[in-house]
DNA sequence: CGATGTACCTTGCAATACTAGGTAATAGTT
DNA sequence: AACTATTACCTAGTATTGCAAGGTACATCG
């Protein structure tokens, strides 16, 4: 069970990662929302509730880094899948540049002494 | 030069990595608020203002996770150098296996497809 | 029909990095 | 001695954003 502290935290951890993670998935495959929040717990252990991602989406939407487009199947409710642009393909280039040297350099930090 | 959006990114990203990173310094010697924001600099690439770095320490003060001392030499300005607390140093160790498995995910993610 | 699950969305709050200011002492230069 | 830059600390206000808590609508199953 986390402390006040660490789950205060963990919440703050997730502000940036969301983002990027959200867009590593999204390279993979187009997601809708709901899968997305399933999808993120299972591969990053992370808990997000609706109404972070709802948001979140809608943002890098106008951000002109995803697209999205209603799906509607002959059973089930519609979805509305995501998919990056060409544009948030760019942008998740430069952000995996600056997670790796992120990650070398907290890892050397973790090593000292 | 980044964008509007990356920048706002990498800013999202320090929020909840700088605790974490200033725990894992100060893990390693007390330091005082203005050497940090140059330690982190250096070690993290992460360019930190004094009106983020002062305000941070002194949450983390009254959450009881580092500890500060005056420390006056007969030259120069006075230093307030702050260090883990016995609290601080356990609540660290939860931090570091959380950043682990989440950086494990991270590259597994990155290496689909 | 009633309950549960899927799937989408919005409003308002709380937390926090940063901008833009401030103070005060020291060190270096003219 | 006077001026400037640097070191070192701090605070008030703003903008951003995850989440809790609410909502809607359809599907599925007993």
């Amino acid at each position: 069970m986390d402390t006040y502290f660490i789950s205060r935290w963990k919440s703050q951890i997730k502000k940036g990662l969301l983002e990027y993670i959200i867009m590593l998935i999204l390279k993979t495959k187009p997601c809708y929302g709901y899968e997305l929040i399933a999808d993120i717990n299972r591969l990053a252990g992370m808990e997000i509730a609706e109404g972070t991602i709802y948001p979140l989406l809608n943002r890098l939407k106008k951000e002109n880094l995803l697209k999205s487009e209603w799906i509607e199947k002959e059973v089930g409710i519609p979805r509305k899948y995501y998919q990056l642009t060409p544009e948030g393909i760019e942008q998740l280039k430069v952000m995996q540049n600056y997670m790796e040297s992120l990650n070398e350099s907290i890892t050397q930090l973790m090593n000292i002494k």
